[in-house]
DNA sequence: TATGAATGAGGGTTCATTCAT
DNA sequence: CATGAATGAACCCTCATTCAT
């Protein structure tokens, strides 16, 4: 995914805009306004406004990489946690909208977007979730997908908590004490 | 809470439209068309938009009750989430937006409303970790709002898969399931 | 002019409502929640909107009663007048709008009605006018219709600042002294 | 106040509605429909309504033109009447709304601006009167608030007559006499 | 690459009024 | 004498988008 440097401009301002008052503050008026641009010229940049918010879920979910060679077992899933966080960190707007699909759900084209990613996301971690079981790091006594909500449920909770308190706690403590015990617990 | 036939008829419709089509459905003109009234004629009923929406989270807050005194420990936990569970089956477009805090971020109402439900939760809830906890059901080397985290994430996700899947799995049975599963791994 | 009891009720909240905020909250929902009942038992006692601020406009001109009779000259225009004051005076509401013609603008009856009234008057006064010419109380060089302009213009805009500084002088002190300023000054 | 072109057509279509109809006929949908065009295009133009009025009633300030030099003592009392006259024989629209100021009693925004627009001319012409008294062109014995209602009163009501009489009577003739007989009078 | 001006569709809301009860 | 429920018309305003320049 290449994009313009106006093009990261215009992202980057509609996730501000997302995180400050909602989703229906991201509006072409708005981004125009933080951009000191007029409103066509937001359309020299993107199609219309759905390619906006496309563009956006899909730039934040290159920033998440976990080649699948690199680790393996609970450390790939400790990873890929590890990486959102970090990513989160960096962009304290994304933890109001990362785990919020239901934003989307009025527009189809970022319905489908985001149902795509989430289930490339499962194959990559239920991989790890099977080396992990079959290396003794996780107890074999529970199934796969309840390990996946057993794992990222509370990790997308710490998120939204962490998003909707505005980052009044220090995130990558927490996460890393939520890793600890989900280990413990798993084991 | 009492409401009229009526104000039930209109919060029935609104929340059908969301699950429908998300928030952005949920119009007066929508909601209006359903019931096949006026617009104006909603206003007979509420005072506005924002008191439908409020009313609205208000009524399924209702619908949980978990009084402190018939449970304790787990089993209050158990109950909460059954409780919910039995809830979002029986008016399945519930789970499009029970834990979907971000739709409502434009309404400062709505917002606070939504806050302070959570914060009774949360206080409820932390009462019976404790107690489970002291009883031996729940190992205590794991911080009481990890646990919460630890319970409430897998639930949230749960719910949301299943709103999101459009009901495909058996939502009281993966429940059941995960309650096992729960109780197995903290002990 | 006979008006029953609810009928009074009304007028009385009508002319409230408009001191208040202007003719704008004046609307017939204001006026049966000020008077705690519902919308439609307006309409029990006045047909519809506009009669009810007609039946006001003259209930208030039945309130100025100058018969030619009593006073001559002068002292006829200065009855009237303070008739006017005291009138403002014990319902002080009427400052701000009894001189606001405009605010009826819209209303084709209304406007009438006032047009009506305001004629009726300046006919008794030019009466009082003509025979304080002729007693030699006001100087002969100045057109009647002059005159009238000279003496109610004051009048309009002293009640008119009353109102507007929310009653914050001594509206029958500064009319007084206007009176004795308008006679010395037209003799 | 510099103003696009477009702004200046807005203002002019503005003012003719008010006088037609009264305020209530100032509305965007009207607006829109004078100026044929569509009517979120005015909010191009201005960011509300109350915006619109607020310029409306600025550019009618701004035509008044008296400065302090070029005019001493009564000159300068008959200079502001003359411009004031002049305006409103050039726009006769304006003799409708001029000075009615209940008319904007409901736009808090208005009503405040149109009270420091009054409040500067007060001033200015409170010094116009000090000095005519000095120079002995006016009465000493009339204190200073009540020689402004003496002379303002029958300027506001003249021009409110020729407004609701549709300019049937020759305003300037009128306006000259009136303006004699108060010099007249008031020696 | 940007702008100024406009548009069609739709948003929430308030109005005076009516009607059956 | 009053109510509950509704209506049609109109209100102000915002949306994403387009087009000529």
């Amino acid at each position: 995914m290449t994009l313009t440097n106006r093009q990261n401009e215009i992202i980057e301002a509609a996730l501000k805009l997302m995180a400050e008052g909602g989703i229906r503050e991201l509006t072409i008026k708005n981004l125009a306004g933080k951009l000191k641009i007029t409103e066509p010229a937001i359309y020299r940049h993107f199609r219309n406004k759905s390619e906006i918010v496309r563009t956006m879920i899909r730039k934040f979910d290159d920033g998440v990489d976990v080649s699948k060679e690199t680790c393996k077992g609970f450390d790939g899933i400790a990873a890929f946690i590890r990486s959102r966080i970090r990513q989160v960190s960096a962009t304290p707007s994304l933890a109001r909208v990362m785990f919020a699909e239901e934003l989307f759900l009025d527009d189809p084209e970022c319905s489908e977007l985001l149902l795509a990613l989430m289930h490339r996301h499962k194959e990559t971690l239920e991989t790890f979730f099977l080396e992990a079981q079959n290396s003794g790091e996780i107890r074999k006594d529970i199934p796969l997908r309840q390990l996946f909500r057993l794992v990222f449920g509370p990790v997308r909770l710490l998120v939204k908590q962490w998003g909707m308190s505005n980052q009044k706690f220090d995130l990558s403590a927490e996460s890393e004490e939520m890793l600890s015990a989900l280990r413990k617990i798993l084991k």
